[in-house]
DNA sequence: CTGAAAGCGCTAACAG
DNA sequence: CTGTTAGCGCTTTCAG
């Protein structure tokens, strides 16, 4: 079933039933309308590669996640897979474990598929010359981190500092004064800048010893980091998780130690993934508009689609939010 | 950059160099090695979407769920898309709802875009017409549940009375006698399997008295069920929950109650999905092969892509197998 | 308002 | 072994 075969049933040309499937102006209304009539009698279907090779634009945009099965992104996922759809548009799936290898294999192929842009987690693992590479295809680039060196990508992130900040100041206004923050890798702008919210809701106080340790971002990163951190200062009283996952492996680490949550040691996330509510206690932490993440990136995505030329960077930064359930609490031990 | 480019920068014709490239046999060795030296130099990238048309393969497979949050599919995503990856295949993503509407919508538009194949966790919403005209577009198609009616949809399942039979036989066993299953909709035969393993586990032991509850499939219907279980018969001392998240959401009924888990009430789940070792306590459930089952299935179509003709509609059961935490124990009051 | 014709970039017979 | 010739299905000038 092609434009052919509907033109041939129709006894008009080619050009005239695409004109009339496409809306174009300068067609007699009739013939529109008989047209159309046939089309869907026939139930005519276009060969969307087909319009793609004409045209160039090929509807098809690509998310480049670490692992969909982080819940982080698959909430990304959701909000742009819903943006894309929204526009018509489709999503395809990566999952880079940040290998630099698997991220240039993913870019080069989109873009023999000329994907119309590309909603990436990061680029940190990628060198100079691989960056410069993606840049150079032209495709639109949304990142969800600030790239260590300048760029012309485009990103959304939360208000990390922001957060960080809430965090901290939540807890010593609790009372807390050994408090230690469990981050994970120093390349990550995003986590750079919770740090560095958080060790700011606390200068000038000399009576707070915040302290900052760095591991995997994951379960078991948070758990190995906190029993260090116990290990290190058997009287801290607060943590501070660079994420909610980490934050999970921190509550399981001091359940095993013996200790409590929040009566012994109170402990706040970052993200307000689902589980937060699941776990025992219920997690306090900083929400961040995950799925709002997705569904603005795609829409910038789809606006520097739009436009011709040199794409213009963007920076979003989206609010944060402290929600405080039951992690958290005044220290029961003098600090 | 196209062929025609590196065509005239090597003196040859289009068509060789479309063979140098491609490797096709008939070549001399020579030039073949000059165009891809070109090639290479001219850092030159087929394009994609060219070579779809004229072979009629797209190298995309379509992965339709109903939430990608679902942490469920998203295992079943990776393991999709690792599959497809490695058959240089890209995936799209799709969220349903299980909304028929939806899902119609993107069966159209996955088939305007040649896919080469469908992984859908579902036809179960969709009617008779619907399903027809899936499945009258000839694109394989691999279910996660055995749909109603017969159909040529091949299909990748758990062993789901199998699993429901260990559930209920471990509940027995542990001499449990007051013991409620919390399912969802009577329509997924996934659930139904589930709930006829664990009925049979306990047929002819007449001091057993199972019941089963059917609610929403979710935390909250999880939760629901249990008041609800709780409410007609104070005296049960086990659950067997249809899936892991409605047994966290039975967990916190449990807990609201003012019961503890295990100790006054034993619960076992179904999936084993990454939360049930992070929750308190951890989560006693049957395991199913999640990230196997999305590679199986993007394997099973890509087999069915390649034969030509009717597709022949597959069947794989895939095992399950009962994970002990800590969520079982012995009844403590008597039955 | 509509038809004819060229072309998007690549593959695939079919001749040489 | 390699060039010629047709398309794949659709869009888009350019005439008429």
């Amino acid at each position: 079933m092609t434009l052919k075969d509907i033109a041939k049933a129709s006894g008009v040309d080619v050009s005239t039933v695409s004109r009339s499937l496409s809306g174009s102006y300068g067609i007699h209304k009739e013939t529109r309308e008989r047209v159309l009539a046939i089309a869907a009698q026939l139930d005519y279907r276009p060969n969307r590669i087909a319009k793609g090779l004409a045209t160039g634009r090929s509807h098809t945009l690509a998310l480049i996640v670490s692992d969909i099965r982080n819940p982080f992104f698959a909430d990304i996922a959701r909000g742009a897979e819903d943006a894309a759809f929204g526009a018509n548009c489709d999503l395809v799936l990566c999952n880079s474990d940040l290998d630099p290898q698997k991220q240039v294999h993913y870019i080069q192929s989109l873009q023999e598929k000329r994907v119309d842009g590309i909603l990436m987690n990061s680029v940190g693992s990628l060198d100079r010359v691989q960056q410069e590479f993606l840049s150079s295809t032209g495709i639109p680039v949304v990142l969800l981190n600030r790239p260590r060196s300048e760029s012309n990508f485009s990103t959304v992130t939360p208000d990390n500092a922001g957060g960080g900040f809430m965090a901290g100041s939540r807890l010593v206004e609790l009372g807390h004064r050994r408090i230690v923050h469990l981050t994970g890798p120093r390349e990550d702008s995003n986590l750079r800048e919770r740090a560095r919210g958080f060790l700011r809701s606390m200068t000038g106080r000399e009576d707070v010893a915040p302290t900052v340790l760095h591991g995997d971002h994951t379960f078991a990163g948070g758990y190995e980091m906190m029993q260090a951190a116990l290990a290190a200062d058997p009287n801290i009283t607060a943590v501070f998780a660079g994420n909610d996952v980490v934050a999970f492996g921190a509550v399981r680490a001091v359940i095993e130690a013996g200790l409590r949550v929040p009566d012994d040691i109170s402990i706040i996330g970052f993200d307000d993934v689902d589980l937060a509510t699941v776990i025992h206690p219920p997690l306090t932490t900083v929400h961040q508009p995950k799925y709002e993440t997705g569904h603005i990136a795609v829409e910038m995505l789809l606006t520097m689609a739009e436009r011709q030329g040199p794409p213009i960077a963007e920076h979003r930064v989206l609010e944060v939010e402290l929600i405080e359930r039951q992690s958290c609490a005044p220290p029961r031990r003098p600090a």
